[in-house]
RNA sequence: UCCCCUGUAGCUCAGCUGGUAGAGCGGGUGACUGUUAAUCACCAUGUCGUUGGUUCGAGUCCAACCGGGGGAGCCA
């Protein structure tokens, strides 16, 4: 039968009896045998059910075959839909052939008919993509990321792919991954006439004595890195196209072990020219609200699957959230609202002091019950590029905080004045030589502009309930395991 | 990076104040059966994370190291 016309098994579960033979190929999730029938669940991917296929042994030769098929194999089964006498589906495949592609030793095979634990899972992240809470996390992922491009495509976002290896530390903040062709056991040194390779190893690792790395015979000529955020190369070109938005993986060589995050994730950033802070928490509204509408729509099934078994309620808390406009809070009105409410804060709540998760708890969970955006954050705790308030003390900026998650969205309102921006990078101690191409979107057109960065990872976890974000991606990189 | 918890069978765990290892699930075998986490019976599970120490004796106590988990910070 040929691959593309093949129906799989989602549309097959949803479609009714038909005398037509059909080729279904899948993996054998459990096996139950009766005296005179053989029961196979197999599944696809294509949906967390799988299909019931009912073997009649009496009167075939598929008995030695049978015996075979142990949970785990790949098998194609042929026959025709029926109408099923038994609970737990609406129709079954009564097989009348039956061909096991590839067995699946019971003995070895590290997946059981049983529950498993998620650290365990990790271990075997090449194989758990076959249970059915990964196949469902994944199945999310993908409704997630096509409804990313759906909703910026709609409103006439250009999908911009920014580099991947970057020159700069963007941001001057966050640890990163050096890209480099030199030998690290014996680089190139600066003031070393001769050329790495005549340099004594000994004298090259002694490191005191030898001058510093000559970058300058680096691959790109200078020190890289993998990227931290698209969003400087975005604003360039939002500043040329009005509205852009990025949709790649991102790099941070932190030395965080927790459940929010990954070393290598994928993040999302919009960025609109003629766009002010209010346009800006608009669009994020609107954002993650069409985002959790196309997943509760698209993806029932699995949904209902996380509400039951991994995070009771989610359904109706994601739906809330969908359907909620979201309250907006200055950082000012934030910090009265904190110190206002008779609660215990491990860390207390005062004007210049970023809010703790605690903090974003509080808000999101009892002071205002839903989505909260809290904006113009003092601006010692923000980015350098974020756009400075008329009090001189606060910038526009914008975090949008959900129940149960805490910050799902940071944005700002970008600087545009020149002077300003220059003003920032000479106080911080930044270098305007490297900000050069930046600061020219200053020098050049400069409009109001803004933007803001969602953590693809963050969403997935935030609307399937998953409680680590390792969980959430194929293969997870984080620290000390880069495995698979 | 800091704080807390944890490492025993393929998996999830029990193992009291030190006395020489167990349960459920999974696996194998058999029975029964239009089953659906199928059911019932029987069988086999092991360098107790590693190294060192205390002790007549260590899964159990001590130390170091390694791995895993949770929380905090940083952040998306």
């Amino acid at each position: 039968m040929n691959y593309l016309s093949r129906t799989r098994i989602a549309a097959l579960l949803a479609s009714g009896p038909s005398a037509e033979e059909i080729e279904v190929p899948g993996w054998v999730r459990t096996r139950r045998d009766s005296k005179n029938v053989c029961f196979l669940e197999l599944n696809d991917g294509s949906s967390l059910n799988g299909l019931q296929v009912i073997i009649n042994k009496e009167g075939t030769d598929l008995q030695p075959l049978i015996e075979r098929i142990q949970t785990g194999a790949a098998v194609i089964a042929r026959g025709h839909l029926v109408e099923s006498p038994g609970a737990g589906q609406s129709v079954e495949l009564v097989c009348r052939d039956l061909t096991l592609v590839g067995e699946c030793p019971a003995e070895s095979y590290p997946l059981q008919k049983k529950r498993h634990s998620f650290e365990f899972l990790r271990e075997i992240a090449h194989l758990r993509g076959r249970t059915n809470t990964f196949g469902a996390v994944m199945r999310v992922r993908n409704c997630l990321s096509r409804a990313v491009h759906q909703f910026y495509q709609e409103r006439g976002f250009l999908y911009l792919h920014t580099p991947i290896i970057t020159a700069g530390d963007a941001e001057g903040a966050g640890a990163l991954f050096q890209v480099t062709t030199l030998d690290v056991e014996n680089p190139p040194r600066l003031g070393s006439a001769t050329p790495a390779g005549a340099t004594s190893g000994d004298a090259a690792r002694s490191g005191a004595a030898a001058g510093p790395v000559d970058y300058g015979r680096d691959f790109f000529g200078s020190r890289t890195f993998l990227t931290v955020s698209g969003q400087l190369n975005a604003e360039a070109y939002a500043t040329a196209l009005d509205r852009v938005y990025t949709f790649g993986p991102t790099f941070r060589a932190e030395n965080s072990n927790t459940t929010r995050h990954l070393a290598e994730f994928w993040m999302i950033e919009p960025e609109m020219a003629f766009c002010d802070l209010e346009g800006n928490m608009e669009l994020a509204e609107q954002f993650v609200r069409y985002l959790l509408r196309d997943v509760l729509e698209k993806c029932p099934e699995d949904m209902t699957f996380f509400d039951k078994r991994i995070e009771p309620g989610i359904v109706e808390s994601l739906r809330g959230v969908a359907e909620t406009q979201f309250r907006h809070l200055s950082y000012t009105e934030a910090i009265s609202a904190l110190e206002k409410s008779g609660e215990t804060f491990e860390y207390a709540p005062s004007w210049g002091i970023d809010l703790q998760t605690e903090h974003e708890k509080y808000l999101t969970e009892k002071y205002a019950g839903g989505p909260v955006i809290v904006t113009d954050y003092p601006r010692e705790i923000k980015a350098f590029y974020m756009k400075h308030n008329e009090d001189g003390k606060t910038v526009r900026a914008m975090d949008v905080l959900v129940p149960r998650l805490g910050e799902i969205i940071g944005g700002s309102q970008r600087e545009d004045r020149l002077d300003a921006l220059e003003a920032s990078i000479d106080r911080l101690g930044l270098d305007r030589e490297t900000y050069r191409w930046y600061l020219d979107l200053r020098r050049f057109g400069s409009v109001p502009h803004s933007g803001f960065g969602l953590g693809f990872e963050r969403l997935v976890r935030y609307v399937t309930g998953m409680q680590n974000i390792r969980d959430v991606i194929p293969f997870p990189r984080a620290v000390g395991n880069a495995d698979f």
